[in-house]
RNA sequence: GGAGGGGUGGCCGAGUGGACUAAGGCACCAGACUGUAAAUCUGGCGGCUCACGCCUUCGAAGGUUCGAAUCCUUCCCCCUCCA
């Protein structure tokens, strides 16, 4: 009994609600290994931190000997899911998604034990139903009840459009998991009305309702929106080390605690010392978050990358010197050698014209010399390091 | 089916015949200050051109006009109320 009071509290950890502890308890001491489900959109082509948080507790459950299914949701990929828009998502194309879940594979063990996950696409049996069976699930549920959510809600009020195929998506995410004969569902919490959708089908279809279990979002690097790929304010897991490093370090003070409690190995009694240190003056806020961001470039570059990446960032940053890893292109004298077309065709600026005024405002640096005449021509052959900003380097190298 | 309101740059939002590449805000980029933090200040924020300048953009397509985001026609889309 000890044994599972321990598995309880480390479940418990960092979840947003639990629903409800009592099943929970129950199904645990049954002994038996539970099937715990979590869904994922394959909407964007990488995984980022946010992902990581929820495949962190997988992985938990997986330590303690459970069998976690990490559902592919590539039929509801076509819906959209609505939770916490506020407006309607554009449905992706198959092709899209079929490269999206590939990627997802690729990352996803990365973090999740492969010998205890099943892998499970919601299309193989969404795609088996007839519109009747559909219609027979949509009657289960009423549109008032659909309505209470704050996200329907919100847009309803705000006049703006709700399409009903966007009702039909928590009805199919809930439909999985008697499919799945889920006994516990993960999601982020946003998610909570998809999840106990769940618990409503299965009840409807005899099976003993799935104990529900959320996580808290992860704040995007921005500190504002959840962590995504569609709002540009995320880590992805298999960003460089050194971007890595760099993104972790480009967080506020403030947003370094929440990534502290969601990302990192530090139990919450460590990290609230870690706080009180920074509070005093006993460490420096830029120290604390080296050590964090060090912590999870080694998480995903393996053991020694991030203090590799710490030095490089000193160096590059603190010291203003130049990064070990420069993209070198090497061109012919055919390429353009006028400064502001050189930027442009090295992407560091997206047009002429912007290239052209951060010459002038000074940002362009050729060869660690700053240049802010616009009709700067590089001569030829030669070798040149271009900076556009403090943290974009090119090297050009004609030949 | 009927009546009314509306679609403006990444977002919000002014503008109802010329001074409109389109006010203002947010976001974003760069510079200063820093710890690539926050806050603050400064500049920028459609494209092409060394440049004079040219081209593209106010849901879409046509039209009126010397001139259209603004007027007209058709179409597409959204919202509200009634049925």
């Amino acid at each position: 009994m000890k044994e599972n009071e321990s598995a309880l509290n480390q479940i418990k950890r960092g979840v947003v609600e639990l629903i409800s502890e009592a099943e929970l308890v129950k199904k645990l001491a049954t002994g038996k290994s539970l099937r715990v489900k979590a869904g994922f959109d394959p909407t964007a082509p990488d995984l980022h931190l946010g992902h990581t948080v929820l495949l962190q507790k997988l992985r938990q459950f997986q330590d303690l000997g459970h069998q976690v299914i990490f559902l592919i949701g590539d039929y509801t990929a076509t819906i959209g899911d609505p939770s916490g828009r506020n407006e309607t998502r554009p449905a992706l194309s198959e092709e899209e998604i079929k490269k999206n879940v590939q990627t997802y594979q690729e990352q996803v063990f990365k973090i999740l034990d492969r010998g205890k996950t099943e892998v499970a696409y919601n299309s193989t049996w969404m795609k088996q139903k007839s519109a009747t069976d559909l219609i027979r699930l949509a009657s289960h549920y009423t549109m008032a009840r659909m309505l209470e959510r704050n996200d329907f809600e919100k847009r309803h009020q705000a006049g703006n459009p709700i399409a009903i195929h966007e009702f039909l998506y928590p009805l199919i995410q809930g439909y999985d998991s008697v499919e799945l004969k889920a006994d516990i569902e993960l999601g982020g919490n946003d998610q909570k009305f998809n999840l106990l959708m769940g618990r409503t089908l299965q009840k409807v279809f005899g099976q003993e309702p799935q104990v529900v279990m959320t996580m808290p979002l992860l704040l995007g690097t921005d500190g504002i929106q959840k962590m995504s790929k569609s709002y540009g304010n995320y880590i992805g897991v298999t960003d460089a080390p050194s971007d890595m490093f760099g993104k972790v370090m480009s967080i506020s003070d403030e947003l370094m605690w929440g990534y502290y409690e969601l990302l990192s190995g530090h139990s919450l009694a460590d990290i609230a010392v870690l706080k009180k240190q920074v509070g005093d003056g006993q460490v420096h806020p830029r120290a604390a978050k080296a050590g964090l961001a060090a912590e999870l470039v080694d998480r995903f570059h393996g053991a020694g990358a991030g203090a590799h990446a710490a030095e490089e960032f000193d160096h590059v940053f603190a010291h203003k010197g130049r990064p070990e890893q420069i993209e070198t292109l090497s061109w012919s004298a055919q390429h353009p050698t006028r400064l502001v077309e050189v930027l442009k065709e090295a992407g560091l600026a997206p047009s002429n014209a912007e290239g052209k005024r951060k010459v002038i405002e000074g940002a362009v640096k050729v060869n660690d010399q700053k240049v802010t005449d616009p009709n700067h021509v590089l001569a030829i052959p030669g070798q040149y390091t271009l900076q556009i900003g403090k943290r974009q380097f090119v090297r050009v190298d004609y030949r």
